[in-house]
Formats: C-alpha cells, sequence, structure tokens
DNA sequence: TGTAGATTTCATCGTGTGTTGAATTATTCA
DNA sequence: TGAATAATTCAACACACGATGAAATCTACA
C-alpha cells in the first residue's frame, strides 16, 4: 500500500524507482475510491509517496491522469473464463450467477464496483473506456459459452448482452442500492432462481439479432 | 430554470419569494448533474438567483442541503401505476417492459437517471435514501400488480425485486453503459425478449422466499 | 407605532485545490 | 570527464470552495 518511502531532500533517486507505476496505480484506487472529483492530486501523490509536482511531471494534467487510470484493467476477465472452464454441475446460467455472486462476496468487490461505476457515471470519457471494456473483453469471455457457437455474430451479440443486463442489475441492486430481498438472500437462491434466466437468454427461444 | 432575478441590494424582498424552495430544486438539479463534490454551493445559489450565504441561512451545511434534497422524489410512481393500470394486450411482463423503455425514450430521463446514479454511487447516505425510495415506493407499486397477491409479503417482495433487478439491468446497459447490443435494439425487440422474464419473476414457478 | 423576527446581501476568512518554475540529484552516453 | 537528460522535491501562485458575522430590508404582531 505504501510502495515506495518517500525520501526528505529532492533529486533523483538511484536504481529504478518505478515510481510512475505507483502513481498510476495509486490513482487509479483514489479515482475509484473517490471518484473524479473526490481523488486530489496531493492524495495520490501521498498515496504513492511522493511529491505531487512529480504527479504533473508524469501525467500533465489531472485530466490526462484520469484517462490513463482508466486504461487500466480492472475486472479481471480471467475469473469469468475460470467459472467457464470449471465443471457446471447445474445448467449453464445457474453456474454462471452462482460464481459471479460467489466472486462478489470476496473482500473489496464492493468497492471495485462502486468505484467503477462512479469513475463511468461522473464522466463520459470514462463511460465509454467501460463500455470497450465491457464490449471487448467481458462479453466475447462469455460468448466462447457452450451452445452460443450455432448464432450469428449478431445475435450471439444480443444475447451476451442481455446476460450482462441482467447479471449487472443483479449487481447493482445486491451490492449497490442494497435492496433487502436481493441483498439479503443467499448466493444459491438467487442462482436458483436467475439462473434459468440467463440459461434462456443464452441459448432458449425468443431472441431477436439486432439489425 | 431561473426563477427569481437576483435584486442587488441586500434585505428582504416583498411578497412571498418561494426562495427557499428554488434553492432546494437547484440543488436537486446540481446534485443531480454533478454529484455531491461536483455541485457547489455557489452554483446552486446562483441557479436559484440568491446570494450563497442565503443557502447556508436555510440550511445549515452543504450535507444537510444535500440530505434535503434527496428527500425529494424524482421518480413518478404515478407513471408506474398508469402503466399498471393501462390495458395489457400482450403479457404483463412485456407490457411492463416496453412502459419502461417507452417512458425512458422521453427527454431527460437519462440525465435523471444518471443522477440519481451519481449521487446515490457517491454517497452511503444518498444510497441508504434512494434505497429507502425504491424499496417504499417503487417496489410496493409494482406489487400491486395483478396475481401477486397470493403470495406471503416475503415471497412477493423477493419477486418484485427480482423484476427491479432486471429492469435496473436494462437501464443501467442501455442508459448509462450504452452496450451497443442493448442500446442499439428496438423497444419492441426488448419487450419481446425481456418480458417473458419478468413474467417469470412475476408468477412464475422457482422463487424462494428470502428468510 | 414600535419592535422582534424573518429574509436577503456583502465582505471576508481560512483552507485546499490544480498547476508552475526553479533548484537539486542521479543517470546516460559521447 | 563532461554535457544532456531524467527524476525528484520545494516553494509558491491564483483560484474556488464552504462557512461566518454583520448589516440592510421587509413582515408580523402587539
Amino acid at each position: 500500500m505504501t510502495p515506495v518511502a518517500k525520501a526528505g531532500r529532492s533529486g533523483r533517486r538511484s536504481g529504478e524507482s518505478g515510481t510512475s507505476d505507483a502513481i498510476l496505480e495509486a490513482a487509479r484506487a483514489q479515482f475509484a475510491t473517490r471518484g473524479y472529483q473526490g481523488a486530489t492530486i496531493r492524495a495520490i501523490a501521498a498515496d504513492a509517496g511522493v511529491d505531487p509536482a512529480l504527479v504533473h511531471h508524469f501525467y500533465g494534467t489531472k485530466d490526462a491522469l484520469f484517462a490513463a487510470a482508466m486504461r487500466m484493467p480492472v475486472v479481471p476477465s480471467e475469473a469469468i473464463a475460470a467459472a467457464l472452464a470449471s465443471a457446471p454441475q447445474a445448467s449453464l446460467g445457474t453456474h454462471l450467477v452462482k460464481s459471479a455472486l460467489t466472486l462478489w462476496e470476496s473482500a473489496g468487490v464492493r468497492e471495485a464496483f462502486l468505484g467503477l461505476l462512479r469513475s463511468a457515471v461522473a464522466s463520459e470519457e470514462a463511460m465509454a473506456l467501460l463500455r470497450e471494456f465491457v464490449a471487448d473483453s467481458i462479453l466475447p469471455t462469455i460468448a466462447r459459452a457452450p451452445g452460443l457457437a450455432e448464432f450469428s455474430r449478431a445475435e450471439a451479440d444480443y444475447r451476451v448482452s442481455l446476460v450482462a443486463s441482467q447479471i449487472l442489475g443483479l449487481a447493482l441492486t445486491r451490492l449497490v442500492i442494497g435492496l433487502p430481498a436481493i441483498a439479503g438472500a443467499s448466493v444459491d437462491e438467487l442462482a436458483a432462481t436467475v439462473g434459468p434466466t440467463v440459461d434462456r437468454y443464452l441459448t432458449g427461444d425468443a431472441a431477436v439479432p439486432g439489425d
């Protein structure tokens, strides 16, 4: 958490410091936790153990820092791939929902999700980056699920996006808003009720290819 | 948008000014548009055509102003009631989804939704207020749908919350993130594919009462 | 009429912000 | 070795913020 110790006096340090990476990581964390306005250059610099001026030296303005920080991947799409790869005992949809819900229970996920939403909702640019990330990294991973290969590219896109809408809705109501009935339900309960929905979106009837 | 014209000199104005209401409305708009940190007392005062000190005079601190502004209802639950009351030609779920999607197409809804999320995601207090609002105002309205009366209170809560999760997920992916496949689909397409899901949540099998 | 209270502006305070320029130290390479 | 360049800190600027206290103007009520 405190990657670099701040030395008292100025001038260049010896050896590779990796300072600009430390700044970027601190920035990502601060932007995620506090949002764009709430994150201050000074706090980011303090987190990185560095003088605020150094942040500007590396990244110029706060906007540029933000843009750079947003380019870092946050959600491990490997986790999704792992969930898909592991043995689906029940239906695929149930398994997917269960994996997602279980993943969310690990520490810090709520904060990370909140942070992502905070950033995305705070600026159109961050929103575009998030959309790009979801569309280019997350959805294709889900699209590799068995049974989707037979559909056209457009229809598969549509189906997978519907899955995303339901699962993100679950995340929103359970993690962010905390609707009692959703937040209070167990992983198994939710997986049992929502799983079939995901199955239907993935391979069931009634999916219209969008153009 | 500019309810009260700012006069040059100090002292009380004659007649009822409704200034504190104007301040509250300006605050709501600013908090919704810019989030808690982004909204400034000065901007709110300017929007209300008033001196910044007057804001403090009426509401004390910025936190208190925020709390007061959050208490104003934003989402018209009458719209939901109207949608439920109007003739459901297709299934109830399809009708509900179609109504929601159509409502969103009217101007300003995306901004209002974004603002709500912005505020909710920015502070735990706003989140609690949003949860309270959804749980106490929105959900009971949906719960008056035909066919839900036969369920226990807990099960009806669970079912309605599932509906909320799917519909909010749709709003998130269509309005906020703008996932191409969802944002690009037509209202009828989405209603046709998501409607049955809502039907199943409302009256179908596989719903586990929480607790 | 007079006076207590409500509404409004003004001037200002202290603090924290993003940003800049110069100074200091280390590295690289001719 | 020496010169160019990169990394780092320091000190400070200008500005916007939330907040406060006093003064000015109006209303309500005795």
